[in-house]
DNA sequence: GTCTAATTTCAGCAATTATTGAAAAGTCTG
DNA sequence: CAGACTTTTCAATAATTGCTGAAATTAGAC
């Protein structure tokens, strides 16, 4: 690995161990992004510096992840692991494993805990607060979900617009009471 | 604390684990946020069973993540804490720090790699893909931006909205060649 | 089939992270 | 400013998580 790619590696190293992967899982990933072409996994073991087993455990969880796609090279009855080169793919990917293990499980739980009946004024009150807690969360799945539905073009189009969209809402208002923007 | 209450609070203790807190501070804030009354220190000792000091560390790094805030009691000494009752209030809160321990470092490594000159055809190949990388954070860096910038009411609106957006976005197409939708 | 190369598994060890109790520091009251 | 109450700090330890090498398994070549 040169110092170039090393730098990178490392980084997002530490970052994967705060995005639900962890430091090797993460240093892996940045490998295979910014090498050019599939690596196997003996490749792997060296430019990390870590064990070959390691390296088998990683990929296994890699591909759970959905994050990694085996290739393969002519001539060579080795495996060989390559990521998406599209980084925009890749933060989909993340964010919908993320939701499926963390956010889907916490729903359930809210919705379960609501159907439960509350036994006292302070279960009442926090009754209050999971409802609404539910309720933002579905509303962020739900948005989530119609934007991943649309054209890709379409949604880096409404991305880069960023508040101007703002102006297009307007018109729809039928009063314009407030003068203050917020 | 309740058996209600506690499903829920156990729950978000093994979620905060996964958002950049730990256990017990995501217990605590579970804990805070489906109380009526703001807690002190002992009292949030006995509900979650855990020690004294556990505690005190514990409001020491969320008052760092701006998530609790001090309440006085008329008559006691003691120092009391609540959180926010507003669940869109602590997820801006969660995401701004995150962004600020996670993103915002990553950003400035992405930066100061992209300053120093590729030595070869593979630093040049990682080179492309660390600046796609840095130009999608930056622009859902802005787009974040942008979005806290608006009226909370009208950023509702936008995310109840979903993907009809694309209906106010579309009449200001010049041409509208493509049949597909994606 | 047998031989060889490649990969996976997993029990034991290492490293990291979280928790505690005891002691220190801080704070309010009269 | 003494005494009682409260909070914080921190070194020691507990718990968790990650990594390794040896052995087992799988897959291809002949």
């Amino acid at each position: 690995m040169t110092p170039y790619a090393e730098k990178f590696v490392l980084h997002i190293g530490e970052m994967g161990s705060r995005w639900g992967l962890n430091r090797t899982l993460g240093q892996m990933c940045g490998l295979l992004f910014v090498s050019a072409k599939p690596l196997n996994a003996d490749e792997i073991t060296e430019a990390l510096n870590i064990s070959r087993s390691n390296v088998s455990m990683g990929l296994k969880e890699l591909k759970a992840w959905r994050l990694v796609q085996p290739a393969t090279v002519a001539g060579d009855r080795r495996e060989y692991w390559t990521t998406s080169k599209d980084v925009w793919q890749i933060f989909q990917t993340l964010t919908e494993e993320r939701r499926r293990r963390e956010i889907d499980p916490t729903l359930s739980m809210l919705r379960e805990t609501l159907m439960t009946e509350a036994q006292s004024e302070d279960d009442r009150y926090a009754q209050e607060r999971l409802q609404e807690m539910h309720d933002l969360i579905e509303m962020l799945n739900n948005w989530v979900d119609d934007m991943h539905r649309l054209p890709p073009k379409t949604l880096m189009r409404l991305l880069k617009l960023g508040r101007k969209i703002q102006k297009l809402l307007e018109p729809r208002r039928k009063k314009q009471t407030s003068p203050k923007t917020d």
